[in-house]
RNA sequence: UGGGGUAUAGUGUAAUGGUAGCACAAUAGAUUCUGGUUCUAUUUGUCCGGGUUCAAAUCCUGGUACCCCAGCCA
């Protein structure tokens, strides 16, 4: 289990200890009282059919930090393999990769409900033996008719009160392959009338001669969710069995399948699912985007797969922040995604290394800057980190700037570059724009400027001020990289709020992509690993995409840094 | 014949009968070789109505709103 990087309690203003969420004053509790002996055992049960999400990262993270912080704690990972038709190998990969990721460990504790089913087909048979379960012939539409509705109940399968005899006998060869799919299920015996639906005589197994990617072709019946769960958590001696609020209803169920089996009975406690703005969550949805090519994968940066939030740039650091920081309820709720992009930002800015680079170039003449020389200037790597230490990057006559960091006419408020106008080069000189070059469409085409020769390094030994600092690269030395600018895969904070006969599709941002091929960045990133994080000075954190190649350099963009001047310019315009 | 849950600033989240606090967001300012970071300040809240109490977000009572449940999905 990984070591608790800083302890749940913090502290209040007043000095009082802030209180855990009520999950884990349940833990506390069950600890002071002895409950369990002392033991905590939780686990994170995925059914491996999908990816993970932002959201289950908020279950990991609870389930896994819960164990962590407590003494001899652990948490399990169980795939909950109970349906074969959906169930593949390639998720049980991908999910223990992003677990691992997140910075979680599992040490022995991996387990599969599939392992059980032999246990679980034991303990159907003991619960039709003492009358507790019986086969019933209904098919799938009666069982459903039969069972009632909200307002009103279900009436009693006519096989109910089979015999015990007959009743092994058919499980016997339900077991065996003698009946095809949904000839019949193994049903509990417990209300029809029950305001409880689950407790309508639920389904425990049904035949299905599929197979199944663990167990083969050696089981033609699978028990259902419901029957399954509780015995998964049951058999692994589970002290906290932590599940999302449905499965609220579920409880007395499991609480009646343990209780007449006479098995270990974990406490279930509910909590309420992570919601965020300006995206989707459930696995339907984001199957529907990547099917349809809304994205172009599960790994696509715009997505809150764990897989695509790490193409993105995200670091598992900042994730189980903001896991941390949204706390733990029994309500619903919808987190605003700029926490989670305070978070990245506040992880980033302490860790990751600045660099210059210039996505929309701008060309720069130095007019008296001499025509073959090149100078080394020192650049600091991390302002945050003096162990990050420092970098030489080449200045020259030709340069790149940002597009953006001049205004033939700039506003009042617009500090940057203009016709006269003097700024800094970061790391590099004083300098002053002295003519604007246009092409036939009277498009800004390249500008030229003159240098301070006594600002090198970019102090002015008058000590006279500049009023902003812009980065570049110099033209020669710049490499040509491609940058992909990210935004809110949907334009409205609740995508699924939509107009008459339109789902969360028609919410879909079309600018949530933005590819820039010319764009350029100082050469020290020519060698660069996959997945590397960066600082590009005044722009933003950015990764190295997983499609970089020797020849091919790709950046993700993460998340902007926090843009004072676009809020100004965003004002502006909006008058 | 319905049952199970839940309501605190814009968004989250604390306060378990005793000053409604914190974070994000927003706004204003200071600092700054990143319009970043950091720092300071400010705005905004107990779903509604009664009651108990010296004192109620908290206890009682009556409403209201929202979420979940009628898969042989999980």
């Amino acid at each position: 289990m990984r070591q608790q990087y800083n302890d749940q309690k913090s502290e209040n203003e007043g000095g009082k200890e802030a209180s855990v969420d009520f999950i884990r004053t349940i833990v506390a509790e069950d600890i002071s009282t002895n409950k369990w002996n002392g033991k905590v055992i939780t686990r994170f049960p995925p059914e491996p059919n999908g990816f993970l999400h932002i959201g289950h990262a908020k279950s990991i993270c609870l389930n896994f930090g819960i164990a962590d912080e407590n003494k001899g704690g652990r948490c399990h990972l169980r795939f909950d393999d109970t349906n074969p038709v959906t169930e593949e190998d390639r998720y049980v990969n991908s999910i223990q990769e992003d677990v691992r990721w997140l910075g979680w460990d599992w040490g022995e504790h991996l387990y599969y409900a599939s392992d059980y089913f032999e246990q679980m087909y034991e303990y159907a048979v003991q619960l039709i033996e003492n009358g507790f379960a019986y086969i019933c012939d209904l098919d799938a539409s009666q069982i459903s008719e039969y069972r009632g509705t909200l307002k009103s109940p279900g009436k009693d399968s006519p096989y109910r009160n089979r015999s015990v005899e007959e009743n092994v006998d058919l499980f016997r060869r339900m077991k065996e392959g003698a009946f095809e799919d949904g000839y019949c299920v193994l049903r509990a015996k417990i209300d029809m009338a029950s305001p409880n639906m689950n407790l309508r005589d639920p389904v425990m197994y049904r035949i299905l001669h599929t197979e199944h990617h663990r167990t083969g072709s050696k089981w033609s019946i699978y028990p259902t969710y419901d029957w399954a769960h509780g015995l998964e958590d049951s058999i692994e001696s589970v002290t906290h069995s932590i599940c999302t609020l449905e499965f609220e209803n579920h409880r007395p169920l499991y609480d009646w399948y343990l209780d007449k089996l006479e098995i270990h009975h974990p406490q279930q406690i509910e909590f309420a699912r992570l919601e965020l703005t300006y995206t989707v969550m459930s696995k339907r949805k984001l199957l529907q985007l990547v099917d349809e090519g809304h994205v172009k994968g599960w790994d696509d940066p715009r997505i809150p797969t764990i897989c695509g939030m790490r193409r993105r740039g995200y670091s598992p650091e900042a994730i189980r922040e903001f896991c941390r920081r949204i706390g733990i309820n029994k309500f619903n709720s919808t987190i605003d995604i700029a926490l989670l992009e305070h978070c990245i930002r506040d992880n980033l800015n302490k860790t990751s290394n600045r660099v210059m680079a210039v996505l929309k170039p701008l060309k720069v003449i130095i007019d008296n800057y001499p025509e073959d020389e090149e100078e080394w200037m020192d650049a600091v790597n991390n302002p945050e980190d003096q162990s990050a230490g420092t970098r030489k990057v080449p200045f020259s006559k030709v340069l790149y700037i940002e597009q953006d960091d001049f205004m033939e006419d700039p506003p009042k408020k617009f500090y940057r570059l203009g016709p006269g106008r003097e700024v800094r080069l970061r790391y590099a000189y004083f300098v002053t724009c002295t003519d604007v070059v246009k092409n036939d469409d009277g498009k800004i085409v390249e500008l030229h400027c003159s240098y301070d020769p006594a600002t090198q390094g970019g102090n002015a030994p008058d000590g006279r001020k500049v009023k902003s600092t812009l980065h570049w690269v110099s033209a020669s030395h710049a490499l040509r990289a491609e940058v992909r600018l990210y935004d809110h895969l949907f334009s409205k904070e609740r995508p699924e709020v939509t107009a008459e006969g339109e789902d969360f599709r028609s919410n879909l941002n079309p600018k949530s992509l933005q590819v820039l091929s010319d764009c350029m960045v100082e050469p020290g990133l020519k060698d660069v690993r996959h997945l590397t994080r960066f600082q590009f000075e005044r722009l933003g954190y950015f990764c190295v995409d997983t499609d970089t190649t020797g020849d091919r350099l790709i950046f993700n963009r993460t998340v902007t840094l926090r843009d004072t001047w676009a809020k100004i310019k965003k004002k502006g315009q909006e008058k």
